[in-house]
DNA sequence: GTCTATACAATGATAGAC
DNA sequence: GTCTATCATTGTATAGAC
């Protein structure tokens, strides 16, 4: 419900801050249901019923968490916009450099749209489909502009099938070993000139 | 830990394969942790109690379900060799759209491995991915045969890009409303000509 | 703003009758 | 092979002291 547009908090924050930075990592790492009060409350060293003092119940505290997640990519999007003389494959692949380093800087907030927000209780996840909406807007038409020869349908398969390629990296890119940009490079040569392309 | 190399069972079976196919469902929808023996139990028109006669336990079932789900992908690709003669784009596609196609015609069981198998408590994740390596190893194969001109690395990037395009589209395809072979088309031709070949 | 203490529901799992 | 009955545990959340 209440969306924080601030960067989130670090690792070593007090109080609010630590209890929504430590949850966000349990969730992704375990799960939701997965993860219970108390554990969040130990992982902040405080005790359950203090986290009851900054939110109102354990929804809402994902609900904040995902909003923070959706913030980030979203800022992350318009400080990528540039001039729309600049060459398709560049806009293209300064988009996906943005969203996958929102994706990592932000790892838990971020991650969590991609494998908690399936099974978010039904009233969490209704909350957060607006500004995911939002985000998903923004793509269809940047990729309406880069490659207007696809027609609708194809676009958003493009676009859905993309994303795909972006978020799982959650799951198999180590952003402490590699280079966000690298990937981002990577993915976007595939994605531009294809497997067919000769070498 | 048993690992079952029939295929699902169906809708309207009784006993263990009924227990099994509801509790892939419900797994997939609402989560593993959600899901509770009584909800499971429910589904399947029998008591709690009676679960434990056919599953040692409630991760045994997920442990089930994740080896069924690998045991129809891993079929599909074996079903879908042809002779290296094969142009390489048609060997992809071919592949490609067997996975899919085993992705929807068993979802609740493949999609588990998107969606349920990031979170299932350790001794199951532990126990599926000697599997899942092995599949992943048949596309490592399969790539570095249709684009041999891709780095090691690279191939391992395409692989993971590709896995995480097709397996995204158990969030957001119908399979009883869009065709999977179109799909699958769709992906591919996207995947070998790229988004910057003219059309 | 954090604590102790606890209410109260739901969970996975077991025992034993039929 | 399914049932009734139940146990021990864990879950979210609250009350009220400090």
């Amino acid at each position: 419900m209440t969306a924080t547009t601030a960067p989130p908090p670090r690792n070593d924050a007090t109080g609010r801050d630590r209890i929504l930075h430590e949850a966000a990592h349990l969730f992704l790492t375990r799960g939701y249901a997965e993860t219970s009060m108390r554990s969040i409350a130990d992982a902040a060293h405080i005790r359950p019923a203090s986290i009851y003092h900054h939110f109102v119940s354990k929804d809402a505290l994902l609900a904040e968490i995902l909003s923070i997640g959706m913030d980030a990519v979203t800022a992350a999007f318009d400080m990528a916009k540039t001039t729309p003389a600049e060459a398709p494959r560049s806009q293209l692949e300064r988009h996906v450099a943005a969203h996958l380093h929102a994706l990592f800087a932000n790892h838990a907030f971020t991650a969590a749209h991609v494998t908690v927000f399936p099974f978010a209780p039904t009233e969490v996840r209704r909350a957060a489909v607006s500004e995911r909406d939002a985000y998903e807007s923004q793509w269809t038409q940047l990729l309406m502009s880069v490659a207007p020869r696809l027609t609708p349908e194809e676009t958003r398969l493009v676009r859905l099938a993309l994303f795909g390629a972006m978020n799982s990296s959650v799951h198999w890119f180590d952003a402490s070993e590699g280079s966000v940009d690298e990937l981002a490079e990577a993915i976007v040569n595939t994605l531009w000139d294809g497997l067919g392309a000769a070498g």
